[in-house]
DNA sequence: TACTATTTCTGAACACGTTCAAAACACGGG
DNA sequence: CCCGTGTTTTGAACGTGTTCAGAAATAGTA
């Protein structure tokens, strides 16, 4: 039966992102796994192709649950600045839980040929799903964001939460607070730089950033 | 006698270096590498803690290559945009060779515990050379760079570089031409960006990033 | 029920990075 | 010459992620 199958499956995921939060990405080894969740190891094997499959669970699951938090905080509208903090502060409070596993993680996730890969065929569903909320971020913020932004300033926004990721793994701050500060200040000033699109000297400087971002990206 | 241990060292270190660049990370085994070099696996643990230190070796010599031959090239003076330009496509040159070992180096540096890591203690000799080489070109761009901006430049030139790199590794076009167009587009871009400085209202802008970034860095 | 095909599961085995007790070596002082 | 001390070297052993031949359970069909 299928559902046995899938029972297995479930089991050994949960089994994973438990041991990995609690314990750490090293001392989860796939005989503790597949001991945990009383299977052998190689049927651990026949359901996760790799330890690096798991991370990849449980890297879906935290971008599943940003989403959602994140929608929640963008219904209505505001401006782009305090938008833009609402769901990088989610994704903050969605991840908190793993900081500890955060080097391991990226370490995983910066490999190009790692299934937990942000921009691999494995994780496309996650990355749109997370592209679509800072789609969904520009497109509700009012004042409206200036049209000839609103086509790369999502892919550009999702980016930077990428780098941003990056230093919260870095930042052993108590309660990481110094990414919290980063945020804080970063959001509102994005969107001020942006309203620059207005100035004459700047427009064109902005211009060539995005031609620029455009032309390297194929 | 001091001088045989040494060159046990160094043959184990050339021997490694090599053998990260013809056959990659994962099939230079610690094995191979001490059979390569007529010593015991043990024998390659006395001298090198780790196989990250390995990596933490050709880390160094990457990085003064790139400081010798972009020392070279901003002698005399030039634009702010042609200097930096010249100090990236520099260090493009030196790590061409490495691009199919670049995604493990940099998987393995972007670890905080790992020798290789670029802001790790093990690492402060090469990250200080690398420093110095962007406050070089800095200092001697003409028309000079605003003063106040003059302090934190380099820094975050330098925090640009470790972002160049990554999108070269991960930049499979031939030759890694994207990468090297990013950088012809990029750095007179950043030139003029700061020349914005002047603008009154992009003053402004340009101000709370500098107190931003430096109050992040605390 | 009996026979076959498919799915699920097992545990031994492999190569890897790493550790370590002990061997081999170097060398100055008696 | 040999002893003793410190350095260098060895190779077996450990635990890891991963593979695989085959066993066990299940499903399908007659």
């Amino acid at each position: 039966m299928a559902v046995k199958s899938e029972q297995t499956r479930q089991k050994l995921a949960d089994t994973a992102l438990h041991m990995f939060r609690e314990i750490g990405f090293e001392k989860t080894t796939m005989r503790a796994i597949a001991a945990e969740a009383g299977v052998s190891v190689g049927n651990a094997y026949y359901y996760f192709a790799s330890k690096d499959d798991l991370v990849h669970e449980l890297y879906v699951q935290v971008q599943e649950e940003h989403a959602a938090t994140a929608a929640l905080a963008l219904e209505g509208s505001g401006s782009l600045g305090s938008r833009l903090g609402a769901v990088l502060h989610a994704g903050l409070d969605v991840m908190a839980p793993y900081h500890a596993f955060g080097a391991d993680f990226v370490s995983t996730a910066i490999r190009p040929t790692s299934p937990v890969n942000p921009f691999s065929e494995a994780s496309t569903p996650a990355r749109e799903a997370s592209l679509a909320i800072f789609r969904l971020a520009v497109d509700g913020a009012r004042p409206a964001v200036p049209r000839k932004l609103r086509a790369d300033l999502p892919e550009l926004l999702w980016l930077g939460y990428m780098g941003i990721t990056l230093f919260w793994v870095y930042d052993t701050s108590p309660g990481q607070q110094r990414t919290r500060r980063l945020v804080d200040g970063a959001a509102p000033l994005m969107a001020r730089g942006l309203s620059l699109a207005r100035l004459p000297g700047a427009a064109k400087v902005l211009d060539d950033i995005l031609s620029l971002s455009r032309s390297i990206r194929s």
